[in-house]
DNA sequence: TTTTCTACCTTACGTTTGTTAGATTATTAC
DNA sequence: GTAATAATCTAACAAACGTAAGGTAGAAAA
């Protein structure tokens, strides 16, 4: 198991504490996305890595110092997905075509990937303030990433002009993050989802003839 | 202060045992939005009521029951507030005003009227299953008023074919709480979100000659 | 005025919580 | 093979938790 590393944490471990620190992150991430920052004890996250509470304490210095990292590693790892997404399309693409793809790629990162972007859209605003304060950061840069997308596909004529973008960014990250919340992948077509979800951004729900 | 009452609440009580059963009822749902389920404590949810937290006791049987009053009542506020709104409209009105007024009011409960649908909207996902349960019937009723919304305005010809309408009122609903991340009512005006939540969704972001 | 009941307070309980310290086992270096 | 280090266990702590029981002040009823 492959351990995510956050930009800041540069520290050379053995093989082993590093896949010990890897199943103890997994599993508070899956488990504070189910039942909230409070709503996990160490003793839950410890049984789920196979190890008992104390031990937990040899990887991190505290409950909080587990839940930064996995913070940062969320918003870091969905980031990251969609700048290479986007820098990897031709100069040649549409703003719609941009935002379709960041869409599909942020919603991916949500449900694919991994539970660490999950667990910070659902436990960021219970997490307490030093913790919020500390992944404000990764939080400003991802959101400055969307909006240098949202105002390349403006400058191209794409966007109506009425359109706030700034609120409109926020509109955008919030919603796809609000799938969450009922969207159940095991379900539903994640690709499928991801055009609905494009196609009324873009496009919204009126017909033209009657709008 | 008047207290919010459940449908199934029909309890006479004394103004004063009323009067503090709000107390604490506002107390919590302001601080379960806050800080989730397992975030809050007894003790500061009677802290905030003017009295201690064995007296709580003498109101509620326990913090489930004082939890599954507050879901229940923040999703029939918001349910009774979009549903007089919408009866309220002319048989002329079109579907996209139709619409954008289920939005406003929407967004109105969320904000405005009390901390009881936010709470909602925030501890859901985190409260006990039995708990969860017990809102869920009137969380489907809500959807549904949304599905009729929505499936009035298709019959009548302003929603776009190749809108799915179960993902599209599931996606309203959704991006609409999602507000509650990121707003906030005091630095800007609740109208222009919602008029801007409402161009979104309605006519999207594109401009209509390169889209 | 006495009695009764309502709406609390006080205190305490058993449990769960995050955390620490020291003992113990597994792994690596020599 | 032995010593040293790394990784984990065990056991316990102080604090915080939801909850229960019995007491009390004031209002209402008699």
């Amino acid at each position: 198991m492959k351990v995510m590393q956050t930009a800041q944490d540069t520290t050379k471990r053995s093989d082993k504490a590093d896949a010990s620190r890897g199943r103890i992150l997994n599993a508070a991430a899956r488990l504070f996305r189910d039942k909230g920052y409070a709503g996990v004890n160490l003793r839950d996250i410890a049984a789920k890595s196979g190890m008992q509470a104390g031990s937990l304490y040899y990887h991190f210095d505290s409950k909080e110092a587990i839940v930064t990292e996995i913070l940062d590693a969320g918003i870091e790892a969905v980031h990251r997905e969609v700048k290479t997404a986007i820098d990897a399309l031709p100069d040649s693409a549409s703003g719609a075509e941009m935002i379709q793809l960041a869409i599909l790629t942020h919603l991916r990162s949500l449900f694919e990937f991994n539970n660490y972007t999950s667990a910070n859209v659902r436990i960021y605003s219970q997490v307490p303030p030093q913790v919020r304060k500390a992944n404000l950061k990764a939080r400003k840069a991802y959101e400055s990433l969307w909006g240098k997308i949202l105002s390349r596909a403006a400058e191209l004529g794409y966007i109506r002009e009425s359109v706030d973008l700034k609120n409109a960014r926020l509109m955008i990250i919030s919603s796809m993050n609000a799938t969450l919340e009922w969207f159940d992948p095991r379900r539903g077509n994640l690709n499928e989802l991801a055009n609905d979800y494009a196609a009324v951004m873009l496009r919204g729900l009126l017909t033209k003839t009657r709008s």
